[in-house]
DNA sequence: CATGAATGAGAGTTCATTCAT
DNA sequence: GATGAATGAACTCTCATTCAT
C-alpha cells in the first residue's frame, strides 16, 4: 500500500474550515427542519455526509453548534452595523444607519429566525443570548456613549437602550420575516421612531 | 337500602388535583434546577415521590408541563392585570395600574424569570410562548381600543404596543429580578415612560 | 340516591356471562385488528367499556381469552360437526357429511381465520393448538375406530388421519376464505377426494 | 497518489458477519427456552454479550430475528431438498428423494421444531411462514410442473400439492421429533404414500 | 484527521396488576 | 362484583461518545 502522506497543510487547513461548515450549514438545517431541542448530535452529522465520529473534532454538543451559529450571525451583524466611517449628525440618523442595515440583512439571512419561531413542540422560543450578541451589544453601547460625550447625541438612558434594543428588534424582525411581502422601510421607521421617542432623544 | 355509587370520588378527584399540581410544582423546582433542556420526565416525577408511571397519567411529555407551567402563570398574570373596576383617565394611568400589578406580580412569583434565565448551557436566556399568552395579549388589545373607541385613550398603534409589550416587560422583568434590592417602583415608571413616549400617546 | 341492590342471582348471573362474552367479542376483533402479540388486556377491556380491573374477574391473561376464543370455536365446530343420528354408509360419506358441515361453519364464522392470518408483523401464523382441538380431534378418532370395530368402514391408519386433518382442513380453509366466492362446495369435494385415496379407504 | 481506502475493513466485515450470526443463535436458543412471546430483545442480546444497543445495528426487533431464523432454515432446506442432478423416473422417487433429505435435515437441526412446539403459553403449537418459504414453495410447484410438462409425471393438483405439503411435513416431523426413536423411514414412506395416494398420482 | 461499529447508560414509555373505594 | 388511578418493574430504543482501524 503506499500512501502519499504529504498533505500540504494548505488542504488540510482548508478541509477542516469546509468540514466545520458543512456542520454548521447542517445544524441550521436541521434546528429549522426539526427544532432545537428534537434535534440530535447524528441528525446533524448524519446530513453533512462525515462521519459520526468527526463531529467531535470541530463540537462538543448540539449546543456549540447552536452558539456557534448565533455567534457567527452575531459576528456578521455587527460587522455589518459597525463598518461605518460615516459621522451620523444625530441619534436619530445614527438609528437610521443601524437599524437599515440590521433589517437588510437579517431579510438577506432569515435562517435565524427560523430557527428561533418553530412550530416543533409547544413552546415557541424567541429570543436567545450567546456571548458573542452580548460583545456587541456592549461595543453598540460604547459606541453611542462615544457621540454622547462628544455631545452628538444627547445623554439619554443608554442602559435602557441596551437592554431593550434586543428584544425589540428581534419581535419586529419576526413580524417583518412573517409577512409575505417583506417591507424593511416600514419596520426601520416604525422602530427608529419608537426607540427614540420611547428614550426621549 | 341507599347506595351512594359515587364511590366517594370526591376523595379521588381531589387526589388527582393534588397530583397534577405536585408534578407542576416538581416540575418548577426541576426546571429551574436543571433548566429545561437537561430535565427528563423522570427527573420530574422523581421529585414528587409518585411512580413514574403516574405521570403518564397527568401529562404526555415534560414540554405540556412547562406548558402547562406558563399557562398558569399567564392566567395568574391576566387576572392580577385585569381584575378591575377602575377607570383609568388616561393611557399613562392605564400603565401605570396594569404594569404596577405586573411587576408586583412577578416579584412575588419569581419562578417563571427563574426557568427563563437559566445558565446551564451555552444558551442563557430565551422567551417563552404559550396559548394562554396570546390569548392574554389579545384581550389587552381589546380593552385598549375599547377606551380608544371611547375617546379616553387617543388613537395610537395598538399593534404595535401588542408586538413589544411582553418583549419588553420580560426584559424589565428579567433585569429587575437579578438585581439585588428589587425596585418595583423604578421598572414601573421606567416603563411607563418607555412605553407612552415611545407610541407617542 | 336510591338504588335497589337486592339482585336477583339470576341478573347478577346474566350479567357474568355477559360480560364474559363482551370480553371475548372484544378480544376476537382486537386481535384481528391489531394481531395477537401486540394485543395488550387494556386494549381488550378498553373496547368493552369495562374497567380494567374487571378484566381480572374473568381471565388471568390475554392468552386466556386467546384460547377461550379458540376453545369456544372447537366447542362449535365439534357440536356442528358431531349431532348427528344419521349412519353413514362408508368413509367418504362420513367425511361429506362431517366436511360439508365444517366448511359452512367456517364461512359462517370467519373470525377464527381471520385471527391466524393476521398481517401485523413478519410473521404469519397459520395454526394454533388449544386443549379443546385436542378433545375434538380425539372424539372424531373414537368416532371412526367405532365404525372400523363396526365394520362400516375398514380398516385404515386413523392416527394418520388425526394427525393431518386439522392442518389440511385449515390450509384449505385459510384457502377458501382468502377467495372472494366462497365455493363450499369445491373445498369439501377436494378435501374429500384428497383424504379418502391418501389413507386408501 | 494511490491509497487503500478500505481501512483494513476486511477485519471488521468478519466481525459483523460473527456478531450478526452470534444475534441469530442467541435468538434460536431465547426462543426455544422462553418462548417466541415470552422473548424480549434484551434476553436475546443478554445471551450473545454483546452491547444492548449493538442488536439494532443488526435487527430491529425479535420479529426479524425470527423471520432471519425461519428464512435461513427454508433456504438451507430449500439447498439440501433441491441441489440435484438425479433424474427421477416418476413422482414417487421424486418424492421419496425430496422427502428423505427433508426429515434427514429436520431431524439433524430440530431447533426450528423446539421454536414451534412450545409450551410456555396455552397455545401450544403453531407453524410460521415467512416469505423464503414461499420462494421455496413456489420453486418446488415449477420443478413439478417441468416434469409435468415433459411427461415424466402426470397432470395432477399441483396447487392443491403446494397448499397442503408445508401443514403435512411440518405435522409429520414435529410427530417424528416428539418421538424417543426417530424413524425418518417410516415417516418418509408414510408421506409419500399419503401425497401420491391423495393426489392421485 | 476520518471512519463507523460498538458501547451502555439511561430516557421514555408501557402495561399487567393491585386495591381502596 | 365493578371501578380506575397508582404502581413500578421492565421493556424498547436512542444517542452521545469512544476507539481500533
Amino acid at each position: 500500500m503506499i500512501v502519499n502522506n504529504s498533505h500540504n497543510d494548505g488542504a488540510r487547513e482548508t478541509n477542516k474550515i469546509k468540514n466545520r461548515q458543512a456542520i454548521i450549514e447542517a445544524g441550521i438545517q436541521t434546528f429549522i427542519a426539526k427544532g432545537v431541542a428534537e434535534t440530535t448530535v447524528r441528525d446533524i452529522i448524519r446530513s453533512t455526509g462525515l462521519a459520526s465520529g468527526t463531529f467531535y473534532n470541530y463540537f462538543n454538543s448540539k449546543e456549540e453548534v447552536l452558539v456557534a451559529i448565533f455567534d457567527d450571525f452575531a459576528k456578521e451583524i455587527g460587522k455589518t452595523v459597525r463598518d461605518d466611517d460615516v459621522q451620523p449628525k444625530d441619534f436619530e440618523e445614527f438609528l437610521r444607519i443601524k437599524l437599515t442595515r440590521f433589517f437588510k440583512f437579517v431579510s438577506s439571512k432569515p435562517e435565524i429566525f427560523m430557527i428561533m419561531s418553530n412550530n416543533h413542540n409547544l413552546v415557541n422560543t424567541f429570543s436567545i443570548n450567546t456571548p458573542q450578541f452580548i460583545i456587541e451589544i456592549d461595543y453598540l453601547k460604547e459606541e453611542i456613549n462615544d457621540y454622547i460625550e462628544k455631545g452628538v447625541f444627547p445623554n439619554f438612558d443608554v442602559d435602557l437602550f441596551a437592554l431593550v434594543i434586543r428584544p425589540i428588534t428581534d419581535s419586529l424582525a419576526q413580524e417583518m420575516m412573517s409577512q409575505k411581502k417583506i417591507d424593511i422601510n416600514k419596520y426601520t421607521k416604525k422602530c427608529i421612531n419608537f426607540l427614540t421617542r420611547g428614550l426621549g432623544v
